[in-house]
DNA sequence: CTGGGTGCAAACACTTTGCATCTAT
DNA sequence: ATAGATGCAAAGTGTTTGCACCCAG
């Protein structure tokens, strides 16, 4: 058994645990989810979950997504100007930088920022619930 | 005459001097946008030149947000799950920190970050285009 | 067996657009 | 005078929802 499948496995018992039904159209998208290396929307995943479960509704992976969102197993992003897209919520945070020529996302994470951050909002009285960091980049031609 | 109305004077002249027209129904969303120190959406600014202005239409002040963005006049915000708000482009570039409570918006700057950024994409080998961060907080009650 | 999940179509919220008319320059 | 801006209504886009049927537990 592969660990995606494993992962995948292991959330779907946790899940049912939590009283939420798991069926073919959701078990298709956990695995399409737990596979997934890089951040579709909705239509893709619609699109790929299409090719092993035909006739599936996109307000069904619409449905899955808000219900897998709610219960910390995935994770929503809103890219400037973009469609909201996905990914699976692993346990260590990270951030994005989106190459805008190319719409390519890369993933990073910064300890140091982080600490700032934090500093920063208890200076000024807040503490942070969530923070949101996207760097819109190009590759560097002088490189 | 206020600063603020010096400033708009001076946009005015710099906007028409790019070919772009005056008309009452802009000049009316300029005056509210350099005198606006929240960050509000469309539909709000849309009420507020109707003050003014009866009669102007919405999509008059999502044409007139467009064109201003596009002449950097005012910049667009689109945080987690919200509609686009708007605030003028200032010259000294800014982060913001969102109450999740209250909705309020807290406008801070921090060069350090900055320069972490920078530093980040530089290393891996990309270039910084623009970025967003965005603290979603709530207030400190063991402060 | 039964309540939650699905597919479909319709509704939604926000934003954009086509067109005839108006107005800033 | 005339090209660009407006108001209106209609279309778009991405997402959500009501409802009758279905199937996972």
């Amino acid at each position: 058994m592969s660990e995606t499948d494993a992962d995948t496995e292991r959330l779907t018992r946790a899940l049912r645990a939590q009283g939420i039904r798991i069926t073919r159209q959701r078990a298709a998208l956990l695995e399409i989810m737990a596979r997934a290396d890089d951040h579709p929307d909705a239509v893709e995943l619609h699109r790929r979950a299409s090719d092993e479960l035909p006739g599936i509704s996109l307000s069904t992976v619409y449905r899955t997504l808000a219900a897998l969102e709610e219960h910390g197993v995935i994770q929503r992003h809103q890219f400037q100007g973009e469609t909201a897209r996905f990914e699976p919520a692993d346990a260590e945070h990270h951030d994005h930088m989106i190459d805008v020529e190319s719409g390519e996302v890369i993933e990073f994470h910064s300890e140091r920022i982080e600490e700032l951050q934090a500093a920063l909002a208890r200076e000024m009285g807040y503490e942070i619930v969530h923070h949101r960091l996207e760097l819109y980049v190009r590759k560097r031609r002088d490189a």
